[in-house]
DNA sequence: CGTCTGACGATGC
DNA sequence: GGCATCGCCAGAC
């Protein structure tokens, strides 16, 4: 594995989730193998380049990222425009809108067959 | 090449 | 149910 190939494979799974679904860094950090990796993921998304849908990554249990990160709101503002739907508490609605493993893996083998 | 750092996750209180 | 702490591991310095 070169050095940078993880930062890049996270990238390619956050730019293959699909509107109205969302990732945890843990399910990221799943996706490339260790799921010990969630630290690693969020570095990477915060590395991540301009265009990627990274206000559609959570974390664990569909909570959203600290609002200093996109501003007050402007991630559930963004994923309510996709037609995601919150919790009482707050957090994403998890049942309806997690994206499930089996879709990621079919999304990313498309993009990086391994 | 040793140390510090995180858009995290799990656990304990 | 919210807050403190520890573990994790690739980058940045």
């Amino acid at each position: 594995m070169r050095a940078g190939e993880y930062s890049a494979r996270v990238w390619h799974i956050i730019a293959a989730i699909p509107p109205g679904r969302v990732a945890s860094f843990g399910l990221l950090a799943a996706l490339c193998g260790n799921p010990r990796m969630a630290r690693r993921a969020a570095r990477a998304v915060a590395n991540a380049p301009d265009g990627l849908p990274c206000h559609r990554v959570v974390r664990f249990g569909g909570r959203l990222v600290p609002e200093e990160v996109f501003g007050p709101g402007e991630q559930r503002a963004r994923l309510l425009a996709e037609g995601v739907t919150f919790r009482d508490n707050g957090c994403v609605d998890m049942g309806r809108h997690l994206w499930h493993m089996e879709e990621a893996r079919s999304a990313i083998s498309i993009i990086s067959s391994d």
